[in-house]
DNA sequence: TTGACATGCAACCAATTAGTTGCATATAGA
DNA sequence: TCTATATGCAACTAATTGGTTGCATGTCAA
């Protein structure tokens, strides 16, 4: 869980992602083409998303084929996003009423301003 | 968008959103009870989640009182994660058809062992 | 068989992260 | 007004991360 959370976590790693949703099944040096990084560090990057089971690989040859496992998404979906998403619409309307009509309307933001005078 | 991600990839803080799933409106202390960890490293994870926007504070007195604020979560569903859920059912078959009937069914995993007899 | 190409492994480095401790400031209440 | 409680800020440390370079191994094709 924390694998495909933190693999998602990295601009990089989403772009391969988007890469090869747009186009599946890409070889290392493929996916490496136009990246601003060594070919290792694309690797490495792929590694992890692989890792995380967001990516399958299939040898053919001397290439390394990587196709995109969306399974992991729904996973995340279902296992976790899903139950905070249940309760999103009763939660906004709870939220906002907590946040606008709390006890005292003129203690809304941080306290007095703790001027930490550590000269 | 990474900030999000990165704030959900780590186990303790999908603990303190769980927290607060069973409990809105937690102030730091009562967060970190029971957590093995000290208050000041909970501070920063619950500061981790205020800077993705998963979490939303309002103060009390000289309390923080921490919400769950789902809506980034539903950002990811629907602005990243469903692009590929979309696909999923097709992406299943292909996978699987790419996978089980590739060119050489031999070759199917790593080449040759390549021993690194670095020695 | 011999290059050229595709990939992997390992060592190294800088920046970030997750945690700590110490202390300062704010508020509540006796 | 004094003390206990709630929080914040800063400095420090160890582990992790994202990147590099160098070189070894495996495969394809002339």
């Amino acid at each position: 869980m924390s694998d495909v959370f933190a693999a998602l976590a990295d601009e990089t790693r989403r772009a391969l992602l988007d890469r090869l949703f747009n186009k599946n099944g890409q070889s290392l040096t493929e996916l490496h083409h136009g990246l601003a990084m060594s070919r290792q560090a694309v690797a490495k990057h792929l590694h992890i998303l692989e890792t995380a089971n967001l990516v399958s690989v299939h040898w053919q040859g001397r290439e390394k084929l990587h196709y995109l496992n969306p399974v992991p998404l729904g996973d995340i979906v279902h296992r976790w996003v899903g139950k905070f998403e249940e309760v999103r619409i009763e939660a906004l309307s709870d939220f906002k009423q907590q946040m606008e009509s709390a006890s005292n309307p003129s203690k809304n933001s941080k306290p007095q301003e703790k001027r930490h005078a550590r000269k």
